[in-house]
DNA sequence: CATGAATGAGAATTCATTCAT
DNA sequence: AATGAATGAATTCTCATTCAT
């Protein structure tokens, strides 16, 4: 049912996926994006109405693709520590194998490369994360704070992760991220203890 | 010790971090810049070798104000706990207070804006921080991580909560940072239950 | 004996005519006038050789359109003031009833945009008109200039009231057109008062 | 009184004007111009907005000229046939001397090339030759129509002889002035014959 | 005959940087 | 020190034309 990408977009977007990642995104032109991808700068317009459109597109791909992978398994009326632990590792997981869409989440997220409207059709995309959250908090499991201080310590903190392990400074290895799914459950978890 | 900026240059930093922020990197030029800060573009050149340049002490300058905030009662030989609480909260607040800075260090940090010589130097103002988390880890306070996950879920956070408080989806009360120190807190500590 | 149009080809002429019209010569594109006549890019080049043609090949329809119109009932022994007469009618009334044709024509007529050729045959077109006015002179009976001044003050001037009346700021009823006709008429005609 | 031109308008200006006339106005690109004017490219932004801009105001601007040659020595309270050949003597003149500048305002007379801002602007420049038509009429000296077709046998007739001459098919030497300005007195001038 | 995806040269416009004043 | 006009390479986007289907 999700979109499916034609051959040609998916080689403007693997293009300005690296691009961005390697130089940045003002060093990603059309020109070096079509050379890239193989094709002719006139070719993208065939499949894109213009750069934003292109960029913010692209950017729906991905955090569509994204939630497909966080959310296959997900049963919306699980319990909700296992669900938790199952769309952290899933979001963990996809961020890992695709750090550079990873990357281009974050930096789309940070700035206003991509217009608001995509960003307000993205945000549905979480809804059954959000709403598994919502009821932790019903059932007094997690902390009932506005859901943005759940996400920021358990979601967000991927992204740095990321961006530090392809810089090399980092593994990531399955203990490191088994460690890191520890701290982020005694983050967002009803803390009873003292 | 801290280095003093001249009165244009404070003019151009703050006219850089006003476009920056509402308009995105693509579109501070120079010529909007120096428009912005009330001085002409060749005078730029005067204070800045090149655009490149100017992106780096910038972004090197921020990093030092902020790290000055965030360890001007540092006590190198206090206790782990107490100090980390300071150094966080100063630095929580730093970010809400300057939530322009906080985002261009945010943008920056991410993406390869400004040079890897930069980020290296920088990365330096943090030392404090960094002793004082492996002094936590040898006492058996912090977890026993690389520090790049301790920061991952105690500060990185505080980007993400600064740049949706800056689209006015959150509010970020004194209760709310407290709330969210506590998730920190709980991260980040040996936890001996179970 | 007329050049009888093909049924893509009339398509073609009308979409051009209309955008030319519309929005002025630059914004009619070959995309543009294959997606308004209904048929796709690669067809007009089988009908055409290329742009340049194909605006060659429009003009000289036209005009030899107007033409017929002109001189459908010309009697090349008639009277000179009655053909004269006749002929300035017909055209007239072709230019108000194809005011797209006109101003397509006006606009050819006075900018490089259809090539010499073109316009050199199209101007045997008017031989009539042209012997009609030598037979005239030599009777006495129209002024004894070059005959692009009779034209300029007779035939070219319906161009300009065409263009004025597409925009709304005149109506050329048949009272008006027969008052022209008056001040046309002593324009040309010898004039032997005073 | 009138806008003075500063140095490098006047090129652009300057070679728009031979650019238009000679290859047309899809020929005339802002490279091109630039290249022409001896300028570069990025120069021409600095005096126009766009070219849409620059456009309207060299319009504006030879409309503006070629009135002030029109209207230096007109008397609003002459005599009307005597003001009449007055101006029309001076237009011809002018579009004679001038006659790129004339080419290039009849383009834009009969397209969409300027904005209908600038030619609204440009109309009021013709207001002492309509308002001395209006006074020939009201004393019976003109033909009581819309001015609309006095200045089509008048004026207008003007632009085509140009081109003509432009193409080098007529001369237009002084005596063929003179005659031009019969026939088109003989077209306006109230007709008492017959 | 007819299509329309693909091309890449060329268009308008912007921008970091220089330099004469 | 400070200015800002001038530059021309680079950017985004368009367009006439081709060609495999």
């Amino acid at each position: 049912m999700r979109y499916q990408l034609k051959e040609k977009e998916k080689a403007v977007l693997e293009a300005t996926l690296d691009l961005v990642n390697n130089r940045g995104f003002h060093d990603a032109s059309m020109a070096k994006i079509a050379k890239l991808a193989g094709i002719s700068v006139g070719t993208i317009y065939l499949y894109f109405e213009n750069k934003q459109d292109m960029l913010d597109r692209l950017y729906l791909f991905i955090k569509a693709e994204m939630c497909a992978s966080a959310f296959w398994d997900h049963d919306p009326e699980g319990e909700v520590e296992e669900e938790f632990r199952k769309i952290w590792y899933h979001i963990a997981e996809y961020k890992l194998n695709h750090w550079r869409e990873a990357m281009y989440l974050a930096n789309c997220d940070i700035s206003p490369i991509v217009q608001e409207e995509a960003k307000r059709k993205a945000i549905n995309f979480l809804e059954p994360f959000l709403n598994l959250c919502r009821r932790g908090q019903e059932e007094g499991i997690l902390r009932r704070e506005s859901l943005y201080f759940i996400y920021a310590f358990s979601i967000n903190p991927l992204s740095y992760l990321v961006s530090i392990k392809a810089e090399g400074k980092v593994k990531l290895t399955k203990k490191q991220i088994d460690e890191s799914y520890r701290m982020v459950w005694n983050a967002v978890r009803v803390d009873d203890r003292k």
